[in-house]
DNA sequence: GATAAAATTTATCGCGCGTAAATAAATCTT
DNA sequence: AAGATTTATTTACGCGCGATAAATTTTATC
């Protein structure tokens, strides 16, 4: 904590009075070098409260040892969930993470996947775009990194997929839903940003159909990233309307159905499975919000902590291994039902 | 899109058939070349695909044109939307961005800041923990670097900040509410983690005061990040112990608010203004979902766009002022009530 | 105290790029 | 066409660090 200004290891160097190498061995790995020194470094380091510079570092080494994460949307709280889980892991592993979102956009995956590159990642974890993904670069960007696609799949590309299984997401909802009460509809934006809103779409059409019930897709319109809005729009639409085809909802996901629910409230609908309420309405992915909707919201579970564990434990695999597996790993988690008001 | 592998500038020199420098410079400024060697620079360009290296150029640069942004929490929906905000100015001004997140702890802080410093942007945008942050630490790297300090202020640090103004917050809502009905109580957390409280609950105080009345604070328990949970079991608590000294709730913030309308839809309370109603409740923030709770929270806004803009472009004064102002300035926004129908 | 083993130092190169000065080539004057 | 400008190239060095080989010092073994 002295006043000195230490700027780099070769200062840092003369004033521990160690050579510079050494100096560079500790920082490896401290317990590289004899303890006696080690101890003369470290107090120097209280002293001097020198870092060496990550980027200059990471430059010519043989591992960086640095893991990037690419989500599509930061603001989306799912995703900033997912992203902290992720971080936290790989810190756990003795790795440095490096952050990155596309902001919704394709040129924002791309510049993302750039200045990932220029660190030169030992790994990355990319939950790309989806439909807007630039398929090729990423395939090209997966050549070089050993890398792991998750919470989307883009088929055929990368070493590995983690994700949910949408298909459980929506077989455990459909099921359910039938079991107590009248078989569902499902809602949705007319053009979905997201590829795993078709995977479900389809998964619920078989999920129906398999039950002897014909499928009632509801679509509204909307674009972007906004789906409260869009499922509030939507809902009071299909409210006023009346063009529910039936008293039970399901929707894509849960941002889709807090919107709802806000229309149901405003229109004085209730919602639940009581007696006295006109509407039940289901969500996936389990919000951190929808606990706290009114009334709280029954929905399918993303178990974020076991995807987060799985595409991390399966990086660290494909890292150990070189970047390659033998054939492509496909790793779709089951989902966990989470009974609460709504339906 | 050529196979060939560029992977420096040295190789993409020569395959463009000319000199390295006049690369770099094309890089730095493409129309700072002759037109006729920028056409061959393009032409180049095209054929190989190459990109120079980010953290390379920054390392020996002047001005790296990089802005750091580091937000307290990422996972909160409304530092996403603000850090959205802030890295769309700075690309909008030519600027690249490096953001990230302290992960609420006070090391997450320090880490993010020792990694801002390897990169030496040219100016970092930071909103600080608070009373977790190293004060001193900070302290240190604003005199480093040119920093706004924005939304938390750390007194005396850095050359600028820019934040919503408390007093204003409070005095909006408290003016609101006593106006259409009773005086309201304030309802937080007994050890937030966030100084803005403290500002809020000092400007509650002294709003009621001024329309004498006398200031009723209810302080609940819970640590963490968590707010909507805790607003939602300290609102539970209150209305089965019908310890609520009042019928009206001034929440410290929207995520408690979000809570606490959970708890009172499940107890069956009606919370609006109308007739029917028992209890009117209001937050602050305008977070994003604020519009979508049942029923809409009546809030007073954040102005993020205005925050952003101003601190940006109070960064961009200071970058180009040397990174030194005469005095410390200090920008408090107004804030703006937002009226919906839960209060 | 001699010998082997381990740790450190010295020296030099590399990473991918910026930058400055000196030189060479192209373009513009008159 | 000769001189004056602008632009481009060459040369040389720097950023902060990693990596390695050879030379030297320190420590451990007997």
């Amino acid at each position: 904590m002295d006043g000195s200004k230490i700027k780099n290891m070769d200062e840092f160097a003369a004033v521990a009075g160690i050579s510079r190498p050494t100096i560079s061995k500790y920082f490896h790995d401290p317990s590289s070098v004899k303890q006696s020194t080690r101890a003369r470094i470290e107090e120097a380091l209280e002293k001097h409260d020198y870092r060496p510079n990550i980027f200059a570092m990471n430059q010519n080494r043989k591992l960086t040892r640095t893991v990037g994460i690419v989500m599509p949307y930061l603001a989306d709280p799912i995703f900033g969930e997912i992203a902290r889980t992720i971080e936290r892991r790989c810190i756990d592993a003795g790795y440095r993470t490096a952050l990155f979102s596309s902001h919704g956009e394709r040129s924002g995956e791309i510049e993302a996947l750039e200045s990932l590159r220029a660190l030169r990642p030992s790994g990355v974890m990319l939950a790309p775009l989806g439909r807007f993904s630039d398929r090729d670069f990423i395939s090209g960007f997966c050549e070089e990194f050993p890398t792991v696609i998750f919470d989307r799949d883009i088929e055929g590309v990368g070493e590995a997929f983690v994700g949910s299984d949408n298909a459980s997401f929506v077989s455990q909802s459909v099921e359910y839903l039938t079991r107590i009460g009248d078989p569902p509809c499902f809602f949705e934006m007319k053009n979905p940003a997201n590829p795993n809103s078709i995977a479900r779409r389809q998964g619920y059409m078989r999920s129906m159909r398999e039950r002897g019930f014909e499928p009632m897709v509801v679509q509204v319109d909307g674009e972007g990233w906004e789906f409260e809005r869009i499922g509030y729009d939507g809902g009071l639409g299909v409210i006023e309307n009346r063009s529910l085809p039936t008293n039970t909802v399901l929707c894509s996901n849960d941002r889709l159905a807090i919107g709802f629910l806000a229309a149901c409230y405003e229109k004085g609908l209730r919602v639940g499975r009581g007696s006295g309420c006109a509407l039940r309405v289901a969500g996936h992915d389990n919000h951190p919000h929808a606990r706290f909707t009114c009334p709280s919201l029954t929905t399918v579970a993303h178990e974020y902590e076991a995807i987060s564990e799985t595409g991390v434990s399966t990086l660290f695999d494909l890292i150990e291994q070189g970047g390659r597996f033998e054939g492509r790993r496909v790793e779709r988690l089951p989902t966990r039902l989470i009974m609460r008001d709504s339906a």
